[in-house]
DNA sequence: AGCACGCCGACT
DNA sequence: GTCGGCGTGCTC
């Protein structure tokens, strides 16, 4: 035999694989392995794709074949099972392997070009006396953002790590430093995570402060441990929701393993970071992994332990391309590899809480707050019928924040809307600042003079008159965090006052440089979006006020009071994480509402989360809802508005339905029109997941064929409808 | 998705 | 006369 036929994945939209050809040449070179990464022509480009499989025939004809140019010898081929979470991954979202396999992999390593690669190699291979003070320097200067490799081996050891695919054994034992000591019910969690024979997925439910995170780092000594004692070094993966928590969650993880060499892979580092600190996951160095959702597609040879912190949170579910659900991937992950997953929130998705409820998950509960003498904020309502908001603010929660800052305390203020204004408008003539390109209002954002629009790059200085009638009074409408910012500069002249959203945290290290200002005390009062609801943990921050929460009540969104819900413990989170001073103030957090007695509030006020599921879980088996059915959304797009509905029209006479699969009427998206293009969906349900995949797996290849092909798109288990 | 080919409008 | 608009066709 002469050569023989590597198939390929490819990142292209074509569902197939790719057969190359392979010259064959002595026996001092070895035959191409599955797994490894392959340069190989594609049309008229050299792109860089992975050997599924190496076969001695190729369907197709001999002429049509062509050869792979290179096989990337330098890094050890992907694990049989990694290439089978990417193939399950494809399977479900009904996306190529391709797609799902390639993007996930650092950028350096998908290019024709090596020498991102080698420098890489080079890194990882030198000694580590060199190699960590360079990324110790770099670390500081951005923040401690950065890469922190701490590696235990010698020199030697470091060597044997990167030359070999499987990982050299640790030769000192795996230390962590002294631990905090848990309680109860924390103990009780540990061991139950570190005993777990096999796959057994777990709810950790526990209310901010309840110390999930120690049992999460306490768990993965324990199985570090134990792997010690029994071979290779056992890696654990952890997700968090957001870039901006890595750095507290890397300040925490190393304080407690300064021996253990961590990875971080999120989108925020920079290209030759993102190479190391994947490698360092691949070669089994890193034996901790922290990252945002789109670390539960890292190459983990010795996983053994999933995190997934704030489960219950939106980021987890990729909202463009391929529209994966870390949380739902990481729970395969674990029943394939047969380890434990951890799903840790105090307000857990409805989907989880309904898994505990049929047995499928176990919950480990933490009902106490960790920090001795540290209770629950108290929540309290503001009545705005009653007391009627000035400059977004009502008299009693401005009465609390000057306590606040009286008593040298931080607060806390919560408003999930950023810019100025969300609208501008001319009282005259009832002129408003749509945008010309979006069904959306141009955003008012002061500092810029500019009107902007949130979903297109559409931009225009604010007029100074009426674009219609030319009325000079043109009034912003509503209120951004800008505006509140303004409003707070001018009640509390003398306090330090500080807006973390998208728009202040724009630049790189920014957000951290603000998060850091907080944490020192050099800020009295914080206004921030969900940016800041989210996680971190400010000890001197005792009030939290919630200025607009309402407009989430009566949503069409069936799934937005599930989210106001987490959005609002979460935030009321912030407050109290540490223990009450003896002549402190308790902390507290105000919602201004103007429905004080909505259940939903009267839940969030007795921190019941419990309460709260079960009676929307009852709702949504009443109306035939998540979790209760199972769902997937097709978008389609076109310049026409008809010609989107037309296709799906199509698209849905296509075939014949089977009985447990629904289509519903195909509709205009609540957002029809953004950067001109109109879009419409259509929605398909099943009461059976499996009835729903066959169909959309029959369905797909019939719906390539609709004419005109237009733009569309289909995502399983969407989250916004 | 890229990338090229291919056929119709305003410019050096 | 050409630069360039995006329709459609192909990629082992």
């Amino acid at each position: 035999m002469e050569h023989c036929i590597l198939k390929i994945a490819l990142d292209s939209p074509l569902d197939s694989l790719f057969d190359y050809q392979w010259k064959l040449q002595d026996e001092t070179v070895p035959l191409p392995r599955p797994g490894q990464l392959a340069i190989v022509p594609f049309g008229r480009r050299e792109v860089v794709g992975i050997i599924v499989a190496v076969s001695d025939h190729s369907d197709l004809p001999a002429e049509k074949l062509r050869e792979a140019l290179a096989v990337h010898v330098q890094v050890p081929p992907l694990s049989r099972e990694w290439l089978d979470l990417c193939r399950f991954a494809a399977d479900y979202y009904h996306r190529p392997l391709g797609e799902v396999a390639i993007p996930g992999l650092p950028k350096n390593l998908r290019t024709t070009k090596t020498t991102a690669l080698d420098k890489a190699l080079a890194k990882l291979a030198r000694p580590a006396d060199v190699a960590l003070p360079r990324l110790r320097k770099a670390a500081r200067a951005r923040g401690r953002n950065a890469a922190i490799t701490t590696p235990v081996e010698s020199p030697a050891q470091a060597e044997a790590a990167v030359e070999v695919a499987e990982p050299a054994a640790l030769a000192s034992p795996v230390f962590w430093s002294a631990t905090p000591n848990l309680n109860a019910a924390q103990e009780q969690a540990v061991a139950s995570i570190a005993e777990t024979m096999g796959f057994t997925p777990y709810l950790l439910f526990g209310v901010t402060g309840s110390g999930k995170t120690e049992v999460y780092l306490q768990a993965a000594a324990r199985i570090f441990a134990q792997a010690h004692s029994e071979g290779p070094p056992a890696q654990v993966l952890i997700l968090v929701p957001e870039i901006n928590l890595t750095p507290q969650w890397l300040a925490n993880v190393q304080a407690r393993f300064p021996h253990l060499t961590i990875a971080l892979l999120h989108s925020g580092l920079a290209e030759g970071e993102r190479l190391t600190h994947w490698l360092a996951a691949h070669y089994g160095r890193a034996q901790i992994v922290l990252g945002t959702r789109l670390a539960i597609l890292a190459s983990l040879p010795n996983l053994k332990l999933i995190v997934v912190d704030e489960e219950h949170d939106p980021s987890y579910k990729q909202q463009e391309g391929l529209r994966y659900s870390a949380r739902d991937l990481a729970v395969w992950r674990a029943h394939q590899l047969g380890i434990p997953v951890v799903l840790g929130s105090a307000t857990p998705s409805l989907e989880s809480w309904q898994h505990v409820q049929s047995g499928r998950y176990k919950k480990l509960e933490l009902r106490e707050r960790a920090v001795p003498d540290a209770v629950l904020p108290k929540v309290r309502m503001i009545d705005m019928e009653r007391d009627r908001p000035t400059g977004g603010m009502t008299s009693s929660l401005i009465k609390a924040v000057r306590l606040r800052l009286e008593c040298g305390e931080q607060s806390l203020l919560f408003l999930n809307r950023r810019g100025y204004a969300p609208v501008m408008a001319c009282e005259a003539c009832g002129w408003i600042s749509n945008c010309a390109h979006c069904s959306a209002f141009m955003v008012l954002h002061k500092l810029d003079r500019k009107l902007r629009c949130h979903h297109c790059s559409n931009e225009m200085r604010i007029p100074r008159n009426c674009p219609t009638c030319g009325n000079i009074d043109l009034q912003p409408i509503g209120r951004g965090t800008q505006r509140v910012e303004e409003s707070l500069q001018q009640l509390f002249p003398a306090a330090r006052i500080q807006r973390i959203d998208a728009d202040s945290t724009r630049l790189k290290g920014s957000a951290q440089a603000a998060f850091d200002a907080v944490h020192r005390g050099e800020v009295d009062i914080l206004i921030g979006t969900q940016m800041v609801a989210k996680g971190h943990d400010f000890q001197n921050l005792t009030l939290v006020g919630v200025l607009n929460p309402d407009t989430a009540l009566f949503s069409q969104d069936y799934r937005a009071a599930e989210r106001l819900f987490a959005q609002l413990m979460q935030v009321a989170g912030r407050a109290g994480r540490r223990a009450q001073k003896e002549d402190g103030n308790p902390s507290e957090v105000w919602i201004q509402t103007r429905y004080p007695q909505h259940p939903l509030y009267a839940a969030l006020r007795a921190h019941d989360y419990e309460r709260f599921a079960d009676v929307q879980l009852q709702d949504r088996v009443q109306a035939g809802l998540p979790p209760f059915i199972y769902q997937a959304l097709m978008r389609a797009e076109a310049r026409e508005l008809q010609t989107a509905l037309e296709f799906l029209e199509a698209a849905r006479s296509s075939m014949d339905l089977p009985p447990e699969v629904i289509l519903h009427d195909p509709i205009p998206m609540a957002m029809t029109r953004v950067a001109n293009v109109e879009r419409a969906q259509l929605l398909i349900e099943s009461t059976s997941r499996v009835a729903l995949q066959a169909y959309l797996t029959a369905w797909l290849p019939v719906l390539r064929e609709i004419k005109p092909r237009i733009k569309w798109s289909l995502e399983v288990d969407p989250q916004d409808i």
